[in-house]
DNA sequence: AATGAATGAGAGTTCATTCAT
DNA sequence: TATGAATGAACTCTCATTCAT
């Protein structure tokens, strides 16, 4: 019945035209700011049918943010594939977390915002678990490339992995949200260079301090010795 | 005429009552959830009167965020003047920062939510200047800690000072807002372990890809030589 | 034609259908709080299908309140066609009444809260005139056995009949309805005890006010003669 | 301080018009029809200034079905206070009920209409409790009047008190919900005449059966003759 | 005949801000 | 100086109805 098959494909586009329109909105203005009324607007649909293919503003905005890590999650699997070392893995996943960001400025600002979001969201849906699982799936890449590469000797190996991926994490999220929202923080704390500049920067930075023999680059795994124990929890 | 300065007196301690109140409130739930209704009642003050000491609910915002800027601050200016080595005032510079930011999780919170948040603030106020005067002198003092040490041999001599600082700062943001918010970030990236016990061993791990000695991942792999153990806290 | 018929049977049929679901929905909430998706759910149709055979909510809503009433009206007639004596025949339309409200609780606040909606229905459609033509019946009926009682010498006679069909009427709607809605009165006027128990009763009640021998009160004193006795049922 | 003094009775003027203006707005649709912005329009106040005394519509709503109740309780008491003998006490709750209601037609009918209502009101807020406890006020003061027309002989002795209270004003609530609904009513079930005219005969109606010998109004207690086995429970 | 996507007016409620006293 | 009543624009979400297919 290729009738029913024409309006599954058509319900799916207006779906991903709402989802589009939704970020074009939410790019202005935070999410918080953003009304269904002005999303509506931007896809040219009656408010009430943006309740259509969403159940609510959060379920709408948690789409976005779906939508945005299953993309991210698609290279992480990529540099998975290719990157057999891990810590050149786990670079590579870096990078392609700190390009994704800065390619999508908008949707990765989104899909941080919520995060912080104490209210929204009633925690059930099936998009927050599928939200969740994303973001498990990420963290989960990022912890096996560590183990990956304390077992091949380019990873200290006196570091907890999850502990480490959660520093590594977190620190290219504080930068890739000041990049992100480099318009509102420029006003506030008037940086003299472009922040997307240090990005790739902190990306050797740190992944120096993680390499086995820390001094050594990529390539150059070096005899531990003794220098971890500080970092003992 | 005392009667002058009484009046004085009494406005900033008024003043000061109101901010306590607010913070208060503000720290209680996000501060778009934060009413002017509720910081007057937690002021024992009528909504009205708030508007005698501050423009808006922005202003009143920014003076909180502005004391608690002030007080790191205070800090940041005791470790500059006991610390003169560059990657020892560095680190404590940082540690002094993460500290402030975990024994004041929920000022924290606040005073960077602001950052993030567009719209307010139509940038035109003291308080507006003052909080990025503030901003400033803090980056001011790592960068100055950063050139110290480049100056004195203990910091890497091949990074910018200022993009450096950059990418300190925003990754100890990244990890501090996690831990500023980690009741809303649990719920969706349900994390095995306390994000407050990686912020600290996070400071380790970059300082020592900051210290003279280590390469400049990449281009300049470096004989190792126990770089480390100069920095044992 | 056969297939004309055929079709005509499965229009009722799908009207019947459609009837039935949207009663069970109806009865499960107030009327205004039953929605016409609901409705279209239950009859497991689409919304569109559902204007196809009424008109709008309200049509479909008469068209309920006429099924209750015809078959109440049923059973009307065949208390018409047993008892021919007036009193008694008013007592057995008045239980039949009660007996009817009190067995189809939900179907009777339906159709009476129709009653009490100001702004629905525009007054034109057959089916608002047949909803009309079978009240007036009902209420003939009971004006007949009145008039009936008056001819045998069994219903005083200084009351007029359409006035008096009038008070029974009311008189009953007032307990039926109360026994009807018994769950949101009992939440405001906690009654202490069992309206249902009550109906039967008042049935009694008014009836023993009703029949011949009865003085008109105030005016027309009587002396009494076990007048009750006839009534027993 | 008459300042305070004037602001108090000014805000209660205020919350009084509110209450008139509303009615004036129930008065022309069902209260769920109409809406805070017609109220306040008719108020000649903005819509946020309701909020400002009344915490939602159904508290607003319950505000007037309060004033209502009172003023209906304060003729009780007097009719309480004037009529010493048990079924002359009755019959002139019953006719004080019944006019108040004709007199007073949209906030009867508002009144009432709340009591059908199922979901409205959480059931927490100091008017439920107000409105719980007038309605059991006056049923009390109804099963008081019958209980004393027992002792007193003017009442049939052989009706438990409360299950007569239950019929005596479900009755009178079914005449008195057509009367102030007559518009509704009379398009839906065209009567012939004017209901407010059986609401007196009403009374009289049922007064009658009440008596004590039944046959005797007001004035003529008859020795009560095994009639009233039936009504047994 | 049947569908179901689309509509759009409007519901109740909130809240930063103003201003007469 | 301090008040608190008043504002009104916004907010999210609902639903009877229509109409192209």
């Amino acid at each position: 019945m290729p009738v029913a098959a024409r309006r599954r494909r058509e319900k799916a586009e207006r779906r991903s035209a709402i989802l589009d329109a939704a970020e074009r909105v939410f790019l202005s203005k935070s999410v918080r700011d953003a009304t269904m009324d002005e999303i509506a607007r931007a896809a040219e649909l009656s408010k009430g049918t943006l309740y259509l293919y969403f159940e609510s503003k959060d379920d709408l905005f948690l789409a976005i943010a779906c939508r945005a890590l299953g993309s991210l999650l698609e290279q992480f699997e990529a540099v998975k594939a290719e990157a057999p070392r891990g810590a050149d893995r786990l670079r590579r996943l870096m990078r392609a977390y700190a390009q994704f960001a800065m390619d999508n400025r908008e949707r990765y600002r989104v899909a941080m915002s919520w995060l912080f979001d104490d209210d929204s969201a009633p925690a059930q849906s099936p998009q927050f678990a599928e939200h969740q699982q994303l973001l498990r799936s990420m963290a989960g890449q990022l912890v096996d490339a560590i183990t990956l590469g304390q077992r091949d000797g380019s990873v200290r190996s006196d570091l907890d992995p999850r502990r480490l991926a959660v520093q590594l994490w977190g620190g290219m999220l504080g930068l890739l949200l000041l990049n992100a929202n480099v318009e509102s923080v420029a006003k506030r704390a008037p940086f003299e260079f472009d922040i997307s500049a240090a990005v790739p920067a902190y990306v050797d930075l740190v992944m120096q301090a993680v390499h086995e023999g820390s001094a050594a680059p990529d390539s150059l795994p070096v005899p531990a010795s003794g220098r971890g124990a500080r970092e003992a929890s």
